[in-house]
DNA sequence: CTCGTTTGCCAACAATTGTTGACTTGATCT
DNA sequence: AGATCAAGTCAACAATTGTTGGCAAACGAG
């Protein structure tokens, strides 16, 4: 049921994750965020309990990856690290979870928990043999969080000179090398 | 000329570069630094001047590439990862780098400085192309930062449990094509 | 309308932080 | 020995933080 303060908590958590993402965990101060909400930062608590509630309403995140079974094997690479461009640019959380991370223990579950239950099953469709699934998705996972953190956190000046194409151009062969190459 | 500080200086820098590298740069308190090097708060401040001098002075660092100039070409990647790997372990200032530099810009800077004035010459010495040296050096810098992130930062248990042969095997291909590979 | 519940704001608390200054100790040199 | 200066200790400040409880207004059910 709908409830009268869902505007209210939907501006809480869309400011929450923009200073997350802006800030990291520890800068990104309640006071901030509520007011980037206009609210009062009482109301944060009354709603979210705690800093780190907020946080993990914040960083609920789902990858969306798109079925790919019928994606020729060899072109796997190229559409995952498209698909990764396009939903780390369109969505902010990733970011806030990357920047969280390095101090928020949970963010770090949440990463681990998006790879191993969202990424885990493309490589698990994929991989040659079903006892590396879980090596290949976490070399994925360095090769796509690495690009990420160069381009959005760090903000290498030639990563992030690269446009998509070129992004994609580069890094669908590593990519594919993780999930179908041989060891 | 030697001071009679200097043991006292030694201290604060090593417990410094632990904590930030536990830590990151906001939840590594001064005090903390301070009791771990069993002296005064104040110390640090007389010495370092604010906490921001401390983490500059603890976050010299030198990445002490080898001269690779008579490894043939083909085995460079290979030399590099493993050279990494060897340094990021025997020494947490990497770490201590990365973490803090997703909320201090003085991190992030020294990053950028140490891929684009150590990392870079090798990339020189070997890219097909000179306008293309920016942009190689930066597609290392994902790899190399994206699994340190992963494997010391985040602690990824897939990417924890490789040996360093496995992870050389896997990452040097990947570094290799981003050095000489055609575009 | 009336009552209870929700929503919101205000002020304040306790803890922690980086940082400062005054004071004491100890070594070094004349 | 006495003077000088570095090295170290102690206590406190000012600011910021997450967090709490009380109170006023708005709303919805009866």
């Amino acid at each position: 049921m709908p409830r009268r303060s869902d505007d209210t908590r939907a501006a809480i958590l869309a400011a929450a994750r923009s200073r997350f993402a802006a800030d990291g965990f520890e800068r990104a101060t309640i006071r901030a965020i509520a007011a980037d909400a206009r609210i009062d930062p009482s109301m944060v608590m009354r709603y979210y309990g705690n800093k780190e509630g907020l946080f993990a309403a914040a960083a609920e995140f789902d990858l969306r990856l798109p079925d790919l079974r019928e994606v020729p094997a060899s072109s796997l690479g190229e559409r995952l690290v498209g698909h990764f461009l396009v939903r780390w640019e369109e969505d902010g959380t990733l970011v806030a979870l990357l920047r969280a991370a390095v101090s928020q223990d949970a963010a770090v579950s949440r990463i681990t928990a998006i790879f191993a239950e969202q990424v885990g099953p493309v490589v698990a469709r994929h991989a040659p043999d079903p006892a590396e699934v879980p090596t290949r998705a976490g070399l994925v996972a360095t090769q796509i969080l690495g690009f990420a953190l160069c381009r959005y956190v760090l903000r290498l000046p030639p990563v992030v000179a690269l446009d998509r194409e070129a992004a994609v151009g580069w890094l669908a062969p590593t990519i594919q090398r993780y999930l179908t190459g041989a060891v």
